[in-house]
DNA sequence: TTTGTAATTAGAATAATTCTATTTTTTGGT
DNA sequence: ACCAAAAAATAGAATTATTCTAATTACAAA
């Protein structure tokens, strides 16, 4: 059995299904919180494996459904390497991401407010974004952190 | 018909051929040729049709083939932007892009030394890249600089 | 030339994702 | 609680970009 969501995130949850004007649904729910639980970035096959020790007749359709709606209300975030599977994942802080060829591990990388800036001072006048995507591809001698369940790494 | 590879591009392609130990055929110049002669970030399908002008019967599984063989010499670089169809650039300088979402043209943004030092510098220690994308989405008031034939900014 | 290898080709196969049509669930009004 | 309307979930078909397969054609070195 799964790791239920705490309050808060029940709270998150429901305001930005609100919010929209959808549904709590014990699919999304249940979506939401394998994307909490495991920060690893799984992409919507390994999302609907975990689910489905929770919910084992959820379907694939549903899982892709789900991860549209909470992408949409902005509590989750796709994201895209290359041309492999979408990815999915929980940090909405600005951030980078990094996937290490030897293990394929993908690194958060948390963005500081420099860089956030000189990301922007790339735009010339005219331009304006409203996203941007930043990903490395390389290796690393950094394990996993599994002990915070988390990828997400920062310079001090 | 198509505007000609210059002698300079014919030995760019040629000699990076030979290193790879690969023939110089008509499909793959006349790929690299669409490729340079209009730097708008065509995909697959788009190719096939410029090249058809010249070659009216090659396939499609001849671009990609073609495609796969000049990324893999470093003549062309493949562009993938969330999910849609990969697209291809001869813009072989360390460069941003940007897709604008009202004409979906999608432009380069060169990078000068001090952003990429900064880009390097979000690594963490045990960290090394072999390389980056980044990409933003946004609008632009830029037309096309079609006089130019490229879509390459940079600030001066 | 011949001969082996590489490249091209058409079409089938694959894989991620989206769509369609149906059933189930939820919600708000009585 | 009951019912109607709307939303969501579901199974499976469809789509789309790309890769693979097997057969043919072109090339380059001896």
């Amino acid at each position: 059995m799964l790791r239920t969501l705490n309050s808060q995130e029940k709270e998150t949850l429901h305001s930005a299904l609100k919010r929209e004007g959808l549904r709590p649904t014990k699919q999304r729910a249940s979506v939401y919180k394998v994307i909490l639980g495991k920060k690893d970035h799984p992409n919507a096959e390994e999302i609907l494996q975990r689910v489905r020790l929770d919910l084992p007749t959820i379907s694939m359709a549903t899982v892709y459904n789900c991860l549209e709606t909470l992408v949409t209300c902005g509590l989750v975030r796709q994201v895209n390497l290359d041309r492999s599977p979408s990815r999915f994942c929980p940090n909405l802080r600005p951030h980078a991401h990094f996937e290490c060829t030897k293990t394929g591990t993908i690194f958060d990388l948390d963005l500081n407010e420099k860089t956030i800036s000189t990301l922007e001072s790339i735009l010339p006048e005219g331009f304006s974004a409203e996203s941007f995507d930043l990903s490395f591809i390389g290796s690393s001698n950094k394990m996993h952190r599994n002990k915070l369940n988390t990828n997400s790494l920062s310079k001090q």
